[in-house]
DNA sequence: GCTCTTGTTGTACGAACGTTCAACAAGAGC
DNA sequence: GCTCTTGTTGAACGTTCGTACAACAAGAGC
């Protein structure tokens, strides 16, 4: 055994510096820091993974530093809710918005085949994604905080997609629920990519995306090529 | 204070026999019991109420029974399983299997019908489940034994409403993809009840039947009435 | 009325949970 | 080089978790 140092002895001695401890970060650097060291435990493990020891650990970092940055554990949930659904679903919206404003350059069945297209992109209809939404859909069923950003978010992107689909329907001169159409549609991308994450082998994204063209041109004739 | 009496005292005097402090009961129905207070607790409260504590004290039974009629909690979780989405969709695939087997009084049209108006009846189409599958999705993400158990189900199911597609699409002497509309339609059923749980001002199950027989019809024709 | 089987109880245990908080120290500002 | 701010640490706490197990007793069988 080594005999105990006194505190003072390193530095008395000048001989080497200790290296920091720690590194300190700006408060909303540490909170993404936090929020995608979360994620990755959702992601992995489940809500059952969802957890102080876990996630400090994942990120690298002391038990006590969630706490600090953050109200709760239920409150980094509704942040990793907030930057994972959220922020790519109003991505989306946006990106819609953005291209029926510039009607000039996109006709609205591009613009629409685009939307559509997007839901089936890798960036969303991904696996590795599958238990980070469904631990958020079961929390959203028992936290009001979580289902009112559900509803809002769901809303906003049900009300663009049927702006897209409206848009197209009248310049056909056809006689379309655009709303519901919306709501099948969205229903239809989230059964499917729900098959698909927990059964790979019943339906590739191919031909889940070939699925939402074939809903959608029932009612409005073909979108897919000019 | 009352004075502490002897343990014998009770039954020596002959005063009062104490009733049973608890029931014995046949293993099964014991195991049924608890089952069902499972399910209730993860109806009310998802995953995070999956408890030794919570299941118990719903069931009214004290704390060492779990462990002595499942393997273990894990192991109860899938009796729950099999007793809640394994037991109704059975029910669902035998029931289709019947009609079929009885051509002479079920034209296809009628069975395959029946079939799509069983999955919004409001035994399946139900709010209270919700957190039951979202629970067992989550958990079939994580759990071979479930996720095997997962795929046998629904791929008997997609396969009993392929037949019932195929059939009608012979009959009218049309071309149909039956396995691939199976499985859509299954996706769409999935997403329009999870839009509906999570918010019910969305969709009514009228509409959701409405949705499911559209997206049958724009390949095999009208369905609902003669 | 007695015995025997076995379903049931309830305590004990260690691990892991979320939260709190006093102490610490990194690094900017002077 | 010093001070001061504040991001960070890590021990402590009370609770709840799943499991194990010895003791108990209900009720069938004789």
């Amino acid at each position: 055994m080594t005999e105990a140092q006194p505190e003072g002895a390193k530095k008395k001695r000048g001989a080497k510096k200790a290296p920091p401890r720690f590194s300190r970060e700006q408060a909303d650097v540490r909170r993404s820091m936090l929020i995608e060291a979360a994620t990755r435990c959702l992601s992995v493990g489940g809500i059952g993974a969802f957890t102080i020891d876990r996630i400090c650990k994942e990120a690298g970092v002391s038990r006590g530093l969630i706490n600090h940055h953050f109200e709760s554990l239920d409150g980094l949930l509704v942040e990793v809710y907030k930057s994972s659904l959220y922020a790519s679903v109003n991505n989306q919206i946006a990106e819609a918005k953005r291209r029926r404003a510039e009607a000039s350059d996109w006709p609205p069945e591009a613009a629409l085949a685009a939307l559509v297209r997007s839901n089936f992109s890798s960036e969303y209809f991904s696996r590795e994604n599958l238990l980070i939404w469904l631990s958020l859909w079961g929390e959203i069923a028992v936290n009001p905080r979580l289902k009112a950003a559900h509803r809002e978010l769901y809303d906003a992107y049900r009300a663009e997609l049927a702006e897209d689909i409206a848009a197209v329907a009248v310049r056909r001169g056809r006689q379309v629920d655009a709303p519901a159409q919306a709501r099948n549609f969205i229903a239809l991308v989230d059964g499917l990519w729900l098959e698909w994450c927990l059964d790979e082998s019943v339906v590739t994204p191919q031909a889940a995306e070939a699925a939402g063209f074939e809903m959608l041109e029932a009612q409005l004739g073909t979108l897919r090529d000019e």
